[in-house]
DNA sequence: CGAATTTGACCTGCGC
DNA sequence: GCGCAGGTCAAATTCG
């Protein structure tokens, strides 16, 4: 099969909610600059409740669990994405990736998508299916064009924190961070949805066309579908003492702000410190074979898409956060090694990857 | 004061 | 062609 028959019968696949068939599709359609996967076996076919999609015969009996929408949905732990967090992977989630860093995502972003695939097959009329996978985008002469319809788009799917009630994005959304800096542009109610979509667009570099859509999923609001539009032009900005800093000085900032909050608004108060402060993802976290109890801390409920931190991890030590980051940073990418190029300063605001 | 967010208006694509 | 819905812009507002 070509690839524009593999296209096309992914598009059938997508419109008929087979997630076995996108699945198949996420895994070998070219992922932005490079597609260098070859397609796994093809699945069995979408059974209601359970899919199993083979990945790896011998990691069958270290099956990842993850609930999403209504159904069940099983997938292989790709065996090369352990303890990795799984915001990171989703940010990194090999899109906007250095190419040669998606590779090393790829199998996870698989997962990501078709775990989407399980939400919006719950969401009979989710527009935000997997889209047909697109004839290559011609220079967009405006930005209304570059994220219409038939655009390659990554679709993620992950645990939402509760929804609060301060200005961060989305009518009090609390987005989990990624690397990346967002900015918010825009939102919009959704038809049919009770829950708003935000936009925001990366302001880790000028001209970056890379955005994201952000709204909690119709069928199951404790998830939040994050659907990544266009690719990043610039480095992913992840270097070691970009995350170190960040796990500091989120802890400090934290407590100032929650201080400010606990003073100013009791409401806000109970929600942040009782449960939002701290929701766990190891439903997410198929990518280790064995359930590790990964904990993601919002530091504050302050926290916004746009400001690159929200998130702490508890259960991933950092040298195997770092220990990825090695693996990452010797993938021969003269961008990320050399990270004052980037990374010590952003471009153009004090909103950036920096302050991790 | 600079930067981020909010929000109403506008633009575009798509279905009928 | 028209209307609807999604996506973006940009002025106003808010925050640090």
């Amino acid at each position: 099969m070509d690839m524009e028959e593999q296209a096309n019968a992914a598009a059938t696949a997508a419109r008929e909610g087979d997630l076995a068939d996108v699945v198949a599709r996420a895994n070998s359609m070219p992922y932005s600059a490079g597609a260098r996967r070859q397609a796994p076996p093809p699945p069995p076919p979408c059974a209601a409740g359970r899919v199993m999609i083979p990945y790896e015969e011998e990691r069958q009996r270290r099956p990842a669990n993850v609930a999403c929408g209504g159904g069940e949905v099983t997938f292989e732990a790709p065996p090369s994405t352990l303890v990795v967090d799984p915001y990171l992977l989703a940010a990194a989630g090999g899109y906007g990736l250095p190419q040669q860093h998606q590779h090393q995502h790829q199998q996870l972003l698989a997962f990501q998508i078709s775990e989407h695939a399980c939400c919006a097959a719950a969401d009979s009329d989710d527009p935000m299916r997997i889209s047909p996978p697109p004839p290559p985008p011609p220079p967009a002469p405006r930005h209304q064009t570059i994220t219409r319809k038939n655009d390659v788009r990554k679709v993620v799917c992950i645990p939402a924190p509760p929804v609060m009630s301060n200005r961060a994005g989305g009518g009090g959304e609390v987005i989990p961070s990624d690397l990346w800096a967002w900015r918010k542009y825009g939102q919009k109610p959704i038809k049919g949805s009770p829950y708003p979509r935000g936009y925001y667009r990366c302001s880790s570099s000028k001209g970056c066309l890379a955005r994201k859509q952000v709204e909690r999923s119709r069928s199951d609001p404790n998830m939040l579908v994050i659907t990544y539009t266009a690719e990043h032009n610039h480095p992913w900005p992840m270097q070691r003492n970009v995350l170190a800093g960040y796990a500091r000085a989120h802890t400090h900032t934290a407590a100032k702000k929650q201080q400010k909050i606990s003073s100013s608004s009791s409401a806000d108060n109970a929600a942040s410190s009782s449960s939002s402060n701290s929701f766990h993802v190891e439903q997410i976290n198929p990518i280790c074979g064995d359930q590790l109890p990964v904990s993601c801390k919002m530091p504050d409920s302050t926290a916004t898409a746009g400001d690159g931190g929200g998130l702490l991890f508890e259960g991933i030590q950092p040298d195997e956060v770092f220990a990825e980051l090695e693996e990452l940073e010797t993938d021969n990418n003269p961008m990320t090694t050399s990270a004052n190029v980037y990374g010590s300063r952003g471009v153009s605001s004090n909103y950036e990857w920096h302050k991790f």
